[in-house]
DNA sequence: CATGTCGTTCAGCGTATTCCGAACGTACTG
DNA sequence: CAGTACGTTCGGAATACGCTGAACGACATG
């Protein structure tokens, strides 16, 4: 009825495929989220990782890095344990969610400075870039307070269990 | 006063240079994303952007045929001439925008697999999977009523303009 | 001080991707 | 039926990327 080493590597595969095709994150990178996501304990050392998943010292050692700065995944250190432990970040997790939906707005930089250039153009002539400029900017406005609302929700959430 | 060519041409590599590092697009479907976006006039033929944008025939063909795909550009044919022309799709464009943004919800198939496998584990064991997924789920509830209320407000937008 | 463990960094190999030129298909024209 | 204009498709070259092994540094232990 557990949950077999086999499943839980293949769950690690499913996860490492989806952040392959929809991130473009780096197939090894995919693997430690996803085995982090189900592995027991939950904090995993390095050594373990290079082991379960079969990859090299150097690629477990570049992902965990990205993943920390990406704020998916924190370090966990043991007193009288040299080895630094490794596990989900839930709150980084949030963070990195809304980040990633935000980041389609970054081109709103470039637009702006197209828009300047067009300042002396006909409305005709402007239309077609403000048109999409006006998406991104909507979308610049709601997603913050989207983020607010899931942290209320969860706030209250959390109080009632 | 007007937008000079090498201006307009530089907008666009700037567009491209978005696209490839937060989309993950080919440098030039970029080009021909930012070229459309501030040409003029706002139809151009594959000839055209072969000549302006330096590409060859071949890349020209296989990157409007993405952007069509995608429906952030469409195809325009005038009565009496052979050739096609692109422009810049507006309506697809939102929809493009907000199938990204939905995108991130695709993991939650994955994760639902996963939360199978634990079905039977201790609620101590589920939690940290449990939380991520609650997150994406979160996002698959909220994500269309954006749309909708984005539709919505065009719609008064676009009426009192 | 030698030895072992843990982790990072770097050069290089193998693979995938991007882009082009060339060949081809299609359709219009003299 | 040649001769063009227009567009797509197909190898192949150049390039970028992922991953590894090996060398290295830091630190603890015998």
């Amino acid at each position: 009825m557990a949950i077999t080493h086999d499943e839980a590597l293949r769950f690690a595969e499913d996860v490492a495929l989806y952040f392959e095709q929809d991130a473009g994150l780096p197939r090894i990178t995919g693997r430690v989220i996803g085995w982090l996501l189900i592995c027991e304990p939950s904090e995993q050392t390095a050594g373990q990782l290079v082991e379960t998943l079969g990859a090299s010292k150097a690629s477990i050692s570049t992902s965990t890095r990205q993943l920390m700065q990406a704020g998916l995944v924190e370090k966990v250190s043991v007193p009288g344990d040299r080895r630094t432990y490794y596990r989900i970040n839930d709150e980084g997790w949030v963070a990195s969610v809304f980040e990633r939906l935000a980041a389609v707005t970054n081109i709103l930089k470039v637009l702006d400075k197209g828009s300047e250039l067009l300042a002396h153009e006909s409305p005709a002539r402007r239309a077609r870039l403000e048109n999409v400029a006006d998406l991104y900017r909507w979308m610049q406005s709601e997603l913050p307070p989207l983020l607010a609302r899931h942290r209320e929700q969860r706030l209250h959430d959390g109080g009632e269990k």
